[in-house]
DNA sequence: CTGAAAGCGCTTACAG
DNA sequence: CTGAAAGCGCTTACAG
C-alpha cells in the first residue's frame, strides 16, 4: 500500500539500508547507485516516515508550545518568535491551546510529552494554585526524565527545585513604571483595572502599581483596583462602573492593552477626552497600540524576542535551568497627560 | 533508560500486551492485574511514545497548518478555530511559517507529509505561479495517496483536477461590495490599496472593486489603483502619494484593514477628517476594527469559523473533495460616508 | 484473562 | 561500496 523504503529498494534494485545511506546522505555511496535510488524515489514520490525516525533516535525534531490562545496577540507574537527560532533549528512547531484552564494545559504537555517533544514551552502567566503548581513541576521532571526540557515563557517557575528554563519580563517593574510616570504628571488617583485574579502576571503587575503608589507615598485606595478577566470588554465595563461610583481618579492603568482599549471605549462612551479628562495606559505595547486615538501610552514587551529567547534556551547546551528576565520600555504616547488641575471642573458622566 | 512499556511490565510482573491492554482500556483484563499495572505507571510516570502507536496505526493524530504568518490576526484566527476543532478531535496542531514564500511553503507540507500529518491545512491566499501550482497539486495527491489530505483555507484549487477541499471567502464579491457601498454614499472617484500581487486574493478582490465601478457605469482610473505589499505601512505610505499627486477621489478601499488603518493614518497625519474628508473602508473586520477612531467600515470574515470548517472538511467521511464558500457581510461604521458635495472645498495637504 | 510472537518503517553496527 | 540482521516501542491477531 503505503510506499516505503522497501518499496523505493525493490524498485532501485538495492537494498533498504542503501536506500537509506543515499537518503540521508551521510555514507559513501556509487554514483550509479545514488542515481538509481533517486529516481526511484521520486517516481514513487516517496516521503520518510519521521515516526520510523523518532523511534530509533530518541528525538522527534518537534518543539511543543502551549497558549492560552493563538488569536490573542500577546500569544500570537511570542508564538511567532518561537516559530522563527524554530525553524531555523529545523523543527516544526506543535501547538495546543488550553484557554487558561490549568487542567488543559497539563494535558497539552502530556500529549506533547507523548510525542517526545524535544522540549515544552509553555507560555503565558500561571495558575498560582498550589497543587497546580505541584503538578507542573512534576511534568518539568518527567521531561527532564525524557532527556527534553519545560521553559516557561511569562511567568516564574511553579518550585525553586522545578528543572525548567525561564524567560519573562519583569511584571511588578512594568506596573511600578507606569505608576511613576503617571504620577510624575502630578497624577495622585490612579485607578488599575486588573487581569484574572490567581494568575502570576495579574499579582505582580497589580503588586508593582501597589508598591509604586506607596513608594510615592500614596495611600492605596483599594476601591480604585477593579479585577475581572483581563478582555477590551472587562475594561470597558470596569471603567463604567468606576465612573458611576463617583470615586475620584484622574488615571487609569490597564494591566493589558486591551483592558486599556477598553476604557478609552468606555471614556468615549461618556464623552469624556483622553488625557485632558482622564490619562490611560497599558500594558502590552500590541500592535495597533500606536493606531488609537489617541496613541495609548504602554509598556512595551518583545513578544517575539521572549519566544525566540524560549527556543533558544531550550536548546542550549546542556547546563543547568536558566532564568531570562527582558527588559520592558516605557512607551509614552498620548493617551497620558498632566492631572487636571481642579476635579471640579471634571465633566460629569454623560454630559457629552 | 527511558521507561517503556517493557520497563512497566517487568515491574508489574506482567507481560508488555497486558500493559498495553491495560492502556488502552478497551479489552478485558483482572481488576487485580489491572490495578498492579496501573500502579507500575503512576510510579515509573511512564508516558506513551506517540511514536510507535503511529507506526503501527498509519495515522498520527496530527493536523499540520501552513500559515504565512501567525502573529497576522488573519491567520491567528484561522488558527484558532483549527485548533478548537482539532482538539475537539483529540488532535494536536502542527504548524509551519512560510512568510508567503511559495518554496517554504511546499517545504512545509512535506515536513508535513513526513510526520504522516492526518491532514494539511494551508491557509492564506496563494501564488498564482503555475509552476507553484503544479507543485502544490502534486502535492495534494502525494497527501491522498498517503490516505490524508489537503484542504486549501482562503484560496481556490491550484487546479480543477486537484485532489483538494476548499473552504473560502468570495474575495471578488467582498471588493465589489465595498464599491457598491461607496457610490451608494455617493462617491464617483475611489481609490484601491491593493495587497501583494501575483496573490490569489489581492488579483480577486482588485478584480471585485473593477467589477464594481464598471457595473456603477464608472471609469476605472488605473491611477487610483495602487499595489503594496499589503502592510500597515504600505497603505500608509501610498495614500501619502496618492494625496501627493493631486488625483481626485473621495473614498479608500484597504484591500484589507491593515491597508485601511495605514490609510488613516496619513490622513490623520495631514489633518484631513474622516469621513467628512474622506471614506475609508477595510476588509477583513479584525479585532479591533470597531475600536478605531473612526470604527471602521469593512467586510467581516469568519475566520475562526473558516478554520473550524477546514477541519471538518478535512476530517470529513471519504467523498471528493469538496468547496465551502463562507458568506461575508459588510459592516458599516463611521469610516465612510457622504461623498463631499465638491472638490473644490476639499482640504489641502499639510492645511491643518 | 494472559502471553509469545510478528510486524509497523526505519537506521546502524557488523560483515563482506 | 553494499547487504543481512537486529532493534527502536508499541499493538494485535493467535494460542492457550
Amino acid at each position: 500500500m503505503a510506499v516505503t523504503l522497501a518499496t523505493v529498494a525493490q524498485r532501485a534494485g538495492v537494498s533498504p539500508a542503501t536506500v537509506s545511506r543515499v537518503l540521508n546522505g551521510d555514507y559513501p555511496v556509487a554514483a550509479e547507485t545514488r542515481k538509481r535510488v533517486e529516481k526511484a524515489v521520486r517516481e514513487l514520490d516517496y516521503v520518510v516516515n519521521a515516526h520510523a525516525r523518532a523511534l530509533l533516535h530518541s528525538t522527534s525534531g518537534l518543539v511543543g508550545a502551549i497558549l492560552n490562545d493563538v488569536s490573542d496577540p500577546f500569544f500570537a507574537l511570542v508564538l511567532r518568535g518561537i516559530q522563527v527560532a524554530a525553524g531555523d533549528l529545523g523543527r516544526l512547531v506543535v501547538t495546543a491551546h488550553s484557554d487558561g484552564d490549568p487542567d488543559r494545559e497539563l494535558a497539552g504537555i502530556d500529549l506533547l510529552r507523548r510525542q517526545r517533544a524535544d522540549a515544552v514551552i509553555v507560555v503565558g502567566s500561571g495558575p498560582e494554585d498550589t497543587e497546580y503548581r505541584r503538578q507542573l513541576a512534576a511534568q518539568a521532571r518527567g521531561l527532564r526524565a525524557q532527556d527534553s526540557r519545560l521553559v516557561l515563557c511569562g511567568r516564574p517557575k511553579p518550585a525553586r527545585d522545578a528543572p525548567a528554563s525561564v524567560v519573562t519580563f519583569d511584571d511588578v517593574a512594568t506596573g511600578r513604571a507606569l505608576v511613576e510616570h503617571l504620577v510624575g504628571l502630578g497624577h495622585r488617583r490612579i485607578a488599575y483595572l486588573g487581569g484574572p485574579p490567581g494568575r502570576t502576571t495579574s499579582t505582580d503587575r497589580r503588586r508593582g502599581v501597589v508598591e509604586g503608589l506607596e513608594r510615592a507615598g500614596l495611600k492605596v485606595d483599594e476601591r480604585l483596583l477593579a479585577d475581572g478577566d483581563g478582555t477590551r470588554e472587562a475594561g470597558h465595563a470596569r471603567v463604567g462602573e468606576l465612573l458611576d461610583s463617583g470615586l475620584d481618579f484622574t488615571a487609569i492603568i490597564g494591566s493589558n492593552d486591551q483592558l486599556a482599549i477598553g476604557a478609552l471605549a468606555a471614556l468615549r462612551d461618556v464623552g469624556w477626552s483622553v488625557p485632558e479628562d482622564m490619562s490611560v495606559a497599558g500594558i502590552g505595547d500590541l500592535p495597533g497600540a500606536a493606531d488609537l486615538v489617541p496613541s495609548l501610552t504602554t509598556v512595551h514587551l518583545s513578544l517575539e524576542e521572549a519566544g525566540r529567547q524560549a527556543v533558544s534556551l531550550a536548546f542550549a547546551p546542556q547546563g543547568p535551568a536558566r532564568t531570562v528576565i527582558l527588559p520592558h520600555r516605557l512607551i509614552v504616547r498620548d493617551s497620558t497627560g498632566r492631572a487636571r488641575k481642579r476635579t471640579s471642573t471634571r465633566p460629569r458622566r454623560g454630559s457629552s
